[in-house]
DNA sequence: TATAAAAGGTGACTTTTGTTACCAAATACC
DNA sequence: GGTATTTGGTAACAAAAGTCACCTTTTATA
């Protein structure tokens, strides 16, 4: 495990730091898919992303759902965090979005480091601001964009998680995250591949325009 | 300033936290409708709330405005925590909603105190958990809600900053806070009004259904 | 292989929201 | 008092998004 944190982590965390992690950390390999929290959990520890990305959602009263962003290697999740600290329950779900590789902090080390650890307190208050930011990008889109342009910035988003401009999906998954219906995202893709942005083909869209 | 301060903060600060905020904070009275932020403002000084309301407002690169929330007394703006520590520009614009009494912490002063005070790094904690869930508020109003609901939860929001249920406000103030046209908040607000959920009269909404 | 399920293409229609234009009433200001 | 500005009411239309229905093609599975 020391090797992904250095490789990760190493730039943010001072040699103590990381040794306390290497060892109160427990290693985890996600699968594509999998579940990670639900909303409503309550969180025991948090996550430190080594590889892969997590699609973080939202989700109303009628069981809609809505991305919100997605997190990538050397983040945290913020709303984890945030719910560790203020021992509240999730507000959102995460989703594997790839074959993904976590360090899972227990809670009380996580706050035990604020006080003792500069650069954690750091670490930390830099990922609440990210995760702030990526809150209000989400907001620019569904507030400011209409969903053809909502839809190809989705696309390339996805495409760049995945390292791959071929993204595996399906229109009904795409409609779900974008909190719209099955016909109006085929409608939209349509357009988008007669204007050469993208290639359609079943269970996969290639991104032309990156 | 120091009775402001117990009243509002009291229960959250050791005795010796007061003194040290007593001490560095300035105290400031701000009228209604002044800018306190602008996107793009770099901040020295974090904001507490001892009493009004403040709205914060996100923009795009077409000057189209959008609320976000309302910040009240007891709280502070996490948005300002964010840019104050990372030393980045505003991403928000936050204008006095009502008369409001702030007190200015220097930046310099709130990082020192976050190694100092446990009670100082839980209410920074804190403040972004809050902020993060009104965020999350927020995106489900503009994501998961049609404009009517929207409009309406506005118009309940306002009137408790306000501590009034006659709002002063104009349609087209209205409609460039929840980003749509004049012509589609009149004829929403008509519509509420033959429901009985509100009572209009010019530059004057009435919310009947609290 | 037969059948079912999943994926998606498309026309027709509705609802919601946005836009333009024009009007009248209230208010501000000279 | 007279004029300009602000406020907002409303019709008519356009665009965007949502819904329904029905179809074909591909894939999974009994």
């Amino acid at each position: 495990m020391l090797e992904a944190l250095e490789a990760n982590y190493g730039y943010l965390f001072e040699e103590e730091l990381l040794q306390e992690i290497n060892s109160v950390g427990t290693c985890k390999d996600i699968p594509e898919g999998y579940k990670l929290i639900e909303i409503g959990d309550y969180i025991r520890s948090m996550p430190l992303l080594v590889s892969g990305a997590i699609k973080i959602l939202r989700e109303d009263e009628n069981g809609d759902e809505l991305i919100l962003y997605f997190i990538e290697r050397g983040d945290t999740c913020a709303m984890t965090l945030s719910c560790c600290l203020g021992q509240s329950k999730s507000e959102i779900r995460a989703v594997a979005e790839t074959d993904t590789k976590l360090i899972m902090i227990p809670v009380q080390k996580m706050e035990e480091w604020l006080g003792k650890y500069k650069s954690w307190q750091k670490f930390i208050l830099q990922s609440y601001h990210d995760r702030m930011s990526e809150l209000l990008n989400a907001i620019d889109t569904i507030a400011f964009l209409k969903m053809d342009e909502r839809l190809f910035i989705y696309l390339k988003d996805k495409a760049m998680v995945n390292h791959n401009d071929v993204i595996h999906v399906t229109h009904q998954e795409i409609s779900q995250d974008l909190h719209t219906s099955r016909v109006v995202i085929s409608r939209l893709l349509k357009k988008l591949a007669i204007n050469g942005k993208i290639e359609l083909q079943r269970n996969n869209i290639k991104v032309i325009d990156l």
